[in-house]
DNA sequence: CCTCCTCTAGATTGATCGCTCTAGCGATAG
DNA sequence: CTATCGCTAGAGCGATCAATCTAGAGGAGG
C-alpha cells in the first residue's frame, strides 16, 4: 500500500476512535509508519484536507457494507436486522472503539469547519441514496424509501452513541429490532 | 451566578458545540469571564474533572426537558412528537449548533477517558430511567418501556448527527414521526 | 486592629500543536 | 554519465496546550 494510502487509512481509523481535534498529525504519521513531510507533500491543504479525504474514504468503505450485507440476506427485513447485528458484533469485538467512522468528526467539526462538514454531509447523503435504492428495489415508494433510510441511519448512529458510552450492545439490538419492524411495515404496506 | 457556576456553564456550552478536545481551558475562562486560576482552584482535577462536572450538569438540565414537555402534552404520543419538534426548532434557531449537550463528548472520549465516559453513561442511564417512568405511567410494561426509551433516545441522537451534518431539520422530523408511531403502537398494545 | 482563608489574577512552565523548511535519497529520462 | 523530479526525512518554527506557581485582594472572626 502506498504511503499516501497508509496516511489516509491511519487518519480514518484514528478519527473514528478519538475524533478530529484529539488526533495529531504526528500521531497519524506514527500509526501510518510514514514520514512526517509526506503528509504535507500529499496534502498541501494540511490536516483539514487530509481530514476531508479520510472522511470520504471511510464513507465509501462503509457504504460498501450495505450491498455486502443486504445481498446475503433473503429479504430487506432480515438484511436490516443483520446490518445492526453486524455493527453490534464489530463494536464489541473492537472493545467499543469502532463505531461509525464519521459520526464523531461530524459532531465536533459541524460548527467549526465547513469543508469537513460538507465532506460528512456528502457521505451521509450517499449512504441515504444507497439505502433508499435498496428499499425501492423491495417495492417501497421512492419518497418513503428515502425517509425510511434516514430513520434507519439515525437509529444506527444514535445507538452507536449509547452503546459506546454505556459499554453495551443493547442499544444496537433494540434499534435494530425497531428498524426491522419499520422496514417490515413499509414492505407489507407497499405489497398491498 | 457564582464564578464556579459560570465556569461549568461555559464549559458545557462549548463542549456541546465543539467537543471536549477542541475546547481549551483558556477559551472556557474567556467565555465564563472568570480568572484562569479559579479553574484549578475549584477543579483541582483539571480539565477532566471540569469536563465530568459539565457533562453531569448538562445531563441534569436536559433531563428536566422530559417532564417539561410531556406534562404539557395531552398524551405520550403527542409528547414524543413535541419533544422531537422542540429539539428540531432549537437546533435550527441556534444555527445548528445546539444539539445534544453530551453526544459529541461521549463519542470522542469514549475510548480515551474512563471518568468522562462514566459521566456520559450515568447521564444516559438517568435519561433512560426518566423516560421509562413516563411510558410506564402510560400503561406500558416496565421492560418494554425501557426498550422504547432507549430506541427513542437513539433515534434522537442519531437524528442530531444527521441534522447537524446535513444542515436540515428533516432527520429530526422523520425520527420523531417514527418514534411517535412506536410509542402509539406500544400504548395501544398495552391497552388491550 | 490583625489573622486566616477563600478566591482572584496572571505569569510561567514544559510539552505538544500544525506547519514550513531544507537536505538528500532514488528512480527515470536524456 | 548527469539532470530532473517525486518523495522521504526530520529539524525547527511560532503558537498554543494543560497545568503549576506565586502574589495579593477581600471578607469573616476574634
Amino acid at each position: 500500500m502506498s504511503t499516501r494510502d497508509r496516511i489516509v487509512d491511519a487518519s480514518a481509523e484514528l478519527f473514528r476512535r478519538q475524533g478530529y481535534s484529539a488526533t495529531g498529525v504526528k500521531q497519524i504519521v506514527a500509526a501510518a509508519q510514514a514520514p512526517f513531510g509526506s503528509v504535507y507533500h500529499f496534502f498541501p491543504g494540511g490536516k483539514e484536507q487530509l481530514g476531508a479525504e479520510a472522511i470520504r474514504h471511510s464513507g465509501a468503505l462503509y457504504e460498501q457494507l450495505i450491498p455486502a450485507v443486504f445481498d446475503l440476506a433473503p429479504d430487506v427485513v432480515t438484511g436490516t436486522r443483520d446490518f445492526f447485528a453486524g455493527a453490534a458484533a464489530h463494536l464489541v469485538a473492537t472493545g467499543y472503539e469502532d463505531a461509525c467512522p464519521i459520526a464523531t468528526v461530524a459532531l465536533e467539526i459541524s460548527s467549526s469547519s465547513e469543508p469537513l462538514r460538507e465532506a460528512c454531509a456528502d457521505v451521509f447523503a450517499s449512504w441515504i441514496a444507497a439505502g433508499a435504492l435498496r428499499f425501492e428495489a423491495a417495492g417501497i415508494a421512492a419518497d418513503q424509501a428515502r425517509e425510511l433510510t434516514i430513520a434507519m441511519i439515525a437509529a444506527l448512529e444514535g445507538a452507536f452513541v449509547l452503546a459506546r458510552a454505556l459499554r453495551s450492545p443493547k442499544p444496537l439490538e433494540i434499534a435494530g429490532a425497531l428498524a426491522a419492524d419499520a422496514v417490515r411495515a413499509a414492505v407489507s404496506a407497499a405489497g398491498r
